[in-house]
Formats: C-alpha cells, sequence, structure tokens
RNA sequence: CGCGGGGUGGAGCAGCCUGGUAGCUCGUCAGGCUCAUAACCUGAAGGUCGUAGGUUCAAAUCCUACCCCCGCAACCA
C-alpha cells in the first residue's frame, strides 16, 4: 500500500496553524518551608513539558514557576532556627533552584514573592481594589489559640467539641482585619463554571474535577480575610493603606500568576494590549490547592479586577504519587527525594518516569522499581536497542549510508508514522504526555516489528534484494529521526542523542514529524548505545 | 443521608465523557530470530470489567441501589 504522505503533511500543518499563538502556562509556586519532593518536581516536569511541546510546535511560550515566600510557617521556622526570614527562605528556595536545573526545567521566568515588583504589584492592586470598594475593614471575634498563634475554626475541635490540649491556651479574641469581597460574586462563579463546560473549555481540567469545584462554591459564604496583623505575622506584604498590616499568603502568592507575567499593569485603565497577548495561563496545580485557592479566590480576585469571562484561566490539576498506596508526608517519614533520584539514574530516566507511569489528573503509586523498570521496558529495550540495531545494520550493509530503495516499504514506514504521530498529537493537545509517550514508542515497536518480518540480514545476502533492504533501513532512520521529535519534550539530550547517532543536524520542531526528510545518500554517524540498561536491584522507599 | 476519587486476567494500570471485537507494562509457559543493549518478534494460559437491577439491537462504558478501599487537621504537589 502506498502512502499519501501529502495527506499526513497536510493534517499536521492544519495542526499547526490552529495552535499559531502564544503559550502561557505556571506551576504553583512552592513554599518554602521545606526542601522539594517528588510531588514538585513531577509538576515542574509536567508543566515543562508541556511547554517544550508548544515551543516545538513553534509558538511562542512562557513558562512561570517561582517560590512563594511569606507567611507564618517561614516566619515560625526562621525563628526556630534563630535566623531571619529572609536567609530562611533563600537556603530553601536555592534548593529549589538547583533541583530545577538538574532536572532541566526550562521556565522563562522565576516568581519569588519576595521579589519587589511582586510586592509593588500586590499593593497596587490592594489599592485600587480598595479604592473600587472592594475591600472593607471589619471588626471580628473568635477562638485564639496563643501557643500556635492562630484563629481556631470549628475544624480544629475535638469529638467532644472542645479544643484539645495540642492548642494550649485558648481565648476568645476580637481582632480588626481586612476583607476582600467574594460572596457576592458566588453567583457569577457558578454560572462561569457551568458556561465553560456547556462551551467544552472546562475551567478545570480533567473535567471529573469540576463537579468538586461546583459544590465547594455552592457551599461559599462570607467573605475572605486577606490581612495579619503585623503585631502577629510580619513576614509579608504590608499593607499599602495601613501599615499595620501584612497582606494574607494566599492573596500574595496567587498574584505572581500576573505580577511576573509579560506587560502587566494593576493600574485602572492601563493598557494590557501585550499582556493579553499571553493570557490567560494555563495554571497547572496539585489537587490540593484547587479548593478554595485556585478555584475559589483566584477567579474572583481576577474577575474584581476587571478580567472578562474569557480571561479566567483554566486549571489543570494533577493528581498525587503517593507511596505504597498511602499518601507521602513527612510525618511517615515517606518523602521521596527527586536530586537523589536524578543523581542515582540521571535526571532524563526521572522525567521519562514521572510523565508515563500516570495518568494526568490521577494519582499513581510510586516506585524505584517502576521508574527503573520502565526505563528499560520503554527506553533500553525499546528506542534504545531499535537506534542501536539499526545504525549497526546500516554501518554494515551500507557503510552507514542512507539510500530510498523501494517505494513499498517507505510508503508503510510512512503509515505507520503518520498514525502514530497522530496519536501523539491528540494525546498531548489532551495534556497528556503518558499517552503521548506511548504513541512513540508504539512507533518504536512497529519498526522492530518491521526489522524481523523483513529481516534486513537475510536481504544483504542477496543483491536482488538490495532496494527492498535500502527502503527497511531507511524507514527504521527515518521513523527514529520523528521519533526523536516527539520525545524530545520529555527527554530533550536524549533526543538530541538520537539525532547526533543519525547525523542529523537540525533544530527540533514539530513541523519536521513528517515523512521523508532523510535525503537519499544521507550518511549516518556512529551506532552507541543510548540508553544502557539498568541492572541495578532498586532498593525501594 | 457531608464532598470527591477508586474497585478491569498473578502484580501495576489504560479504556468509561463521545455504548459496538477488553488493551498496555511486568510476570508465567511455548516457539522464532541472530542485525542489536541477555535485547527483538510470534503464540498460549489467565478477566462473567466490585455486587444486584435497569435502559438499549448492543453496557467495562449510560441510569439506579448497595458493598468495599482511599483522600478531605497538620507537614503537603
Amino acid at each position: 500500500m502506498v502512502v499519501n504522505s501529502k495527506v499526513f503533511a497536510e493534517t499536521l500543518d492544519i495542526r499547526l496553524k490552529t495552535l499559531d499563538k502564544n503559550f502561557y502556562i505556571t506551576t504553583a509556586i512552592d513554599y518554602t518551608n521545606g526542601a522539594p519532593h517528588i510531588g514538585h518536581a513531577y509538576e515542574k516536569v509536567l508543566a515543562d513539558v508541556l511547554a517544550r511541546y508548544h515551543r516545538l510546535k513553534g509558538e511562542e511560550v512562557f513558562y512561570l514557576t517561582g517560590v512563594d515566600q511569606h507567611g507564618q510557617k517561614v516566619q515560625q521556622s526562621a525563628e526556630k532556627q534563630g535566623i531571619a526570614p529572609k536567609q530562611f527562605v533563600d537556603g530553601i528556595t536555592a534548593k529549589f533552584v538547583a533541583l530545577w536545573q538538574k532536572l532541566d526545567i526550562g521556565y522563562d521566568a522565576w516568581a519569588a514573592t519576595t521579589d519587589p515588583l511582586h510586592k509593588a504589584c500586590v499593593q497596587k492592586i490592594l489599592t485600587r481594589l480598595n479604592a473600587e470598594g472592594q475591600i472593607y475593614k471589619d471588626k471580628r471575634g473568635g477562638y485564639y489559640s496563643v501557643r500556635q498563634e492562630q484563629f481556631l475554626t470549628d475544624k480544629e475541635r475535638n469529638e467532644t467539641g472542645e479544643f484539645g490540649p495540642e492548642w494550649g491556651e485558648v481565648e476568645f479574641r476580637e481582632e480588626e482585619n481586612y476583607y476582600f469581597k467574594l460572596a457576592e460574586h458566588k453567583p457569577w462563579l457558578l454560572d462561569l463554571i457551568a458556561k465553560r463546560s456547556a462551551t467544552g473549555s472546562a475551567l478545570v481540567l480533567p473535567e471529573f474535577r469540576v463537579a468538586e469545584l461546583r459544590n465547594a462554591v455552592e457551599k461559599l459564604e462570607g467573605d475572605l480575610c486577606i490581612s495579619r496583623p503585623k503585631a502577629r505575622l510580619a513576614w509579608g506584604i504590608e499593607f499599602p493603606f495601613d501599615p499595620d498590616f501584612v497582606t494574607y499568603v494566599w492573596f500574595d502568592a496567587l498574584v505572581n500568576y500576573i505580577s511576573f507575567a509579560p506587560g502587566y499593569d494593576p493600574a485602572p485603565g492601563a493598557d494590557l494590549t501585550g499582556f493579553k497577548r499571553w493570557w490567560p495561563a494555563l495554571h497547572v496545580i496539585g489537587k490540593d490547592i484547587m479548593i478554595p485557592a485556585h478555584g475559589v479566590y483566584w477567579p474572583i480576585m481576577l474577575k474584581a479586577l476587571g478580567f472578562s469571562d474569557e480571561a479566567i484561566p483554566p486549571l489543570l490539576v494533577h493528581g498525587w504519587w503517593n507511596i505504597g498506596g498511602a499518601k507521602m508526608s513527612k510525618s511517615q517519614g515517606n518523602i521521596i527525594d527527586p536530586d537523589a533520584l536524578a543523581d542515582k539514574y540521571g535526571a532524563e530516566t526521572l522525567r521519562h518516569y514521572l510523565m508515563s507511569d500516570i495518568v494526568t489528573g490521577r494519582d499513581a503509586d510510586f516506585s524505584e522499581e517502576r521508574l527503573a523498570q520502565r526505563y528499560n521496558t520503554d527506553l533500553a529495550n525499546n528506542l534504545g536497542n531499535l537506534l542501536n540495531r539499526a545504525l549497526n545494520m546500516a554501518s554494515k550493509y551500507r557503510a552507514g549510508v542512507l539510500f530510498l530503495g523501494e517505494a513499498e516499504t517507505r510508503g508503510r514506514g510512512a503509515a505507520a508514522a503518520r498514525q502514530h504521530v497522530q496519536a501523539y498529537l491528540d494525546a498531548m493537545d489532551h495534556l497528556a504526555p503518558d499517552a503521548a509517550l506511548a504513541a512513540a514508542g508504539a512507533l518504536a515497536t512497529w519498526c522492530n516489528g518491521l526489522v524481523e518480518e523483513t529481516a534486513p540480514w537475510k536481504l544483504a545476502k542477496d543483491p536482488a534484494h538490495a532496494a527492498k533492504l535500502d527502503a527497511v533501513l531507511y524507514s527504521l532512520a527515518e521513523s527514529l529521526r520523528i521519533i526523536a521529535i516527539l520525545i524530545s519534550p520529555v527527554l530533550p539530550n536524549a533526543a538530541a542523542g538520537i539525532f547526533a547517532q543519525l547525523n542529523w543536524d537540525k533544530p527540533f520542531q514539530l513541523a519536521d514529524a513528517t515523512w521523508g526528510l532523510l535525503p537519499d545518500g544521507h550518511q549516518l554517524g556512529q551506532p552507541t548505545p543510548l540508553f544502557p540498561r539498568l541492572e541495578i536491584k532498586a532498593t525501594d522507599g
């Protein structure tokens, strides 16, 4: 069967055209109260892969990540160590920065909430919302734990309805604070959630989480306290119109998505043309911070700032990596350290595992054994071995020179490539790197099958089969070139390694994931095992 | 009657939105191949898709009820 590779190219072209725009992606900014763990790493890799995919399509991409540095817990941790909050935060921040470098997270801007530009933006927003009547001051009372220095809610009461001894002395206290008008926007938000789901651009992805958000919004009552008296918390952004208060951490942290965005200006009536080229962002977050921060506070804050319904950003809510079916937690002592894993197995092995062994949005179980297994199966055995055997045969039978050969076999190769590239695009466009990697792997599997079926070592013995042998070798090389492009968002270095062995010195772009670019007479490079098998017996936990 | 998620061959998971041959990785068994990283390819065994009803020509997939597991204080993606 002869394949119409023109159709293939056209389909790809249409895809690329419809997505010809800027792409702005963010992650949650991590709280600098402890070292990064595997969950932090997963989220950043996920966003990085999506960012790289969009760059591969030729879009302009802005990837923002960073750290959330203010708040009570940081202040307390710093006090415990007897150092200044800034010093404490800088230490933890350095660990995050170093890890992202190690994992090849290619972010375009770094959102640190102690950044003066961010602070100024938060203050301008507060000033504006205050001037527009969205903020008011109120005195309210509640039960306060002196030892923990925080107000207690009914959630803190034990079975008998009392506050347990862990809270120490609990007293009723009245405190003045600033409140942001949240409740009045409740009907609007409910409408928006419904509207967005109805039009196929759900506010929350995967869509099964929309119901959860709707339920939470329906229960919403009362406004949001967005200030803390300095007397009890100094480590925060000072209120611009009342120096006795600092800004509540979430109100501070969420603003990072616009304060660090290109071209945003919180001034009323400001020219936001540049900003609108990027906005809305895709917010990649964990399931624990969807409610209430990202699903309730943030949309309402943007609404209050005059953002249109279309400009309320979608949330990509990912799941958790559990350990042996249980939640990872510091108190359980089962925290997985991504830094050590990257050292032991390599950053790309970790990236590959994190992208391939979880379905976007759902939870997965972390296992070092699985990590090694995934590497061996997908990378060493399937793809790496394919590259090696293909180049070896080309080297042995044709001195590493490619010839087009007969058309029929190449046509089959083109058909297989087209099919799997389509599957890859579908998966990536649906934010599913796991399925995308599977599609790339399926093309490699197809190639391994082709080798088996055509047995080039037999073809090589009979000059009458020279054209067939050429076509097989060509198809393998072409497929490998395409596979390299497909995996490049997840495995940029390995992809470059494949290109190097193919002796193909071109930039990575999705437009080249089309059949037939390697020219007749192309000289291939030397085969070198790209993914040596791991023989390590994993030590779990 | 709190909210949400899950229950698919021995293990771990897709599929469910948009019903129509139950798929993947590992493991087991039997073959094949020798270009290759003890890799690669083929075949087999093994599942009444939690249970019971319902809708339908047709249900893992839609609806209802029930059972079981997990998360929803803190650390925390």
